[in-house]
DNA sequence: CACAATTCAATTGCGCACAACTAAATCGCG
DNA sequence: CGCGATTTAGTTGTGCGCAATTGAATTGTG
C-alpha cells in the first residue's frame, strides 16, 4: 500500500485537486438531478432530506433531525419554517421540555410520501452505476467523513 | 451484478437515503477541514479552488474558470470581486473581446501559493485513507458525475 | 451592410451552510 | 433551595450555488 508520507508535494497537490474537484462536482451533480426530480413535489434537496427522516419517524425534535442530517439550528430553523408554510409539517414546543420544538408531519406531509416514491429509483438509475459500486462509494464516503470529523476534533500534532 | 430494476422500492429508498446522506455529509466534512486549513490564508474553500486553477495557469478568462470548476458567473463574479478586494487577483476586460474579463494573479496572489503548500498533504492525511482508496473514490465520483450530468441533458424516457 | 442570434459577465433573488450570538428553559451542584 | 452552567431554538451576517434576467459586445446570415 502506498502511503502519503513517501509522496512528493507535487503529486499530493494533484490528487488533492482532483479529489476535492470531483467531490464538489459530484455533490452538485446530485443536487442538480434531485432538483429536477423534486421540482414537482415543491421540495429542495435539503428539504427532501428532512422529509425522509420524518417519513421514517413521523415526529422528531429539531435536535434529532439535526443529528441525523448533520445540520444545526441555523440551517434547520428557516428550512422548517418554510416546510411549515408549505403545510407539510407542524412545529410545537414540547410540553415536557419547553426548550425543545417537536416537528410533526401533517397529513399533507405524509401524503407527499407516495408522490416521492419513484425518486430514489430514478436517481440511482441516473448514476449509471450498479448497486455494488454505489455501495462501495457509500462505504468510502462514510469512512472519509468519519476520519475528517475526528481530525477536526483532534487537530494534527 | 445486481441491477436496479430487480430491486424493491423499499431497498432502493434505503440505499438512496444512505447515499445522498453520505455524499452530502462527506462534502461538508471536506469543507469543514478545508475551512480550518485555509483560515490562515484568508481563503474559503471555493476561493481556494479558484486559486488552484490560477496557480496552474496564471491568468484565465472568467469563462474558463467556470468551465474548470463547473461554476457560473452568478457564483464567480462576486467571488472574484472578493479575491480582488483581498489583493490576490486583478480583473480586466479583454482588449480583443470586450465581453470577456481576464482574471490575473497579482504578485501577492502568486506568493500565497507557497503558504498553501502543505494544505493538500494535511487534508489527504486527515481523510485517513491510503492513496489507493482515495484514487478509487475519485474514480467513482467522476463516473457518477458524468452519468448524472448526461442524465440531466437527456431526461429519462 | 443591417439586424437577429449568440456569447459573456454581472446582477437579483432565493435557499442552504456555518459561525457567532441571544434568549429561554432546564439541570446540577453547593 | 438558589444560582451558575448547560441545553435548545432562533436570529444575524457572510458566502456559496443556481435560476432568471439584463446589457453590452460579437458573430452570423440574409
Amino acid at each position: 500500500m502506498t502511503t502519503l508520507p513517501g509522496m512528493a508535494d507535487e503529486e499530493l497537490l494533484r490528487l488533492d485537486q482532483q479529489l476535492c474537484f470531483s467531490l464538489n462536482a459530484a455533490s452538485r451533480a446530485f443536487g442538480g438531478v434531485y432538483r429536477v426530480l423534486l421540482k414537482d413535489l415543491g421540495l429542495t434537496y435539503p428539504q427532501y432530506l428532512v422529509m425522509l427522516v420524518l417519513w421514517e419517524d413521523g415526529e422528531l425534535p429539531v435536535k434529532r433531525i439535526g443529528e441525523r442530517l448533520r445540520l444545526d439550528s441555523g440551517t434547520l430553523s428557516p428550512l422548517l419554517k418554510r416546510l411549515e408554510v408549505a403545510g407539510l409539517v407542524s412545529r410545537e414546543r414540547s410540553p415536557e421540555d419547553e426548550r425543545s420544538v417537536t416537528v410533526r408531519l401533517t397529513s399533507e406531509g405524509s401524503a407527499l410520501r407516495e408522490r416521492a416514491g419513484q425518486v430514489p429509483r430514478r436517481l440511482l438509475t441516473a448514476t449509471g452505476l450498479p448497486i455494488e459500486d454505489l455501495a462501495a462509494l457509500r462505504g468510502l464516503l462514510e469512512r472519509v467523513t468519519g476520519a475528517l470529523d475526528s481530525a477536526l476534533v483532534e487537530p494534527a500534532p
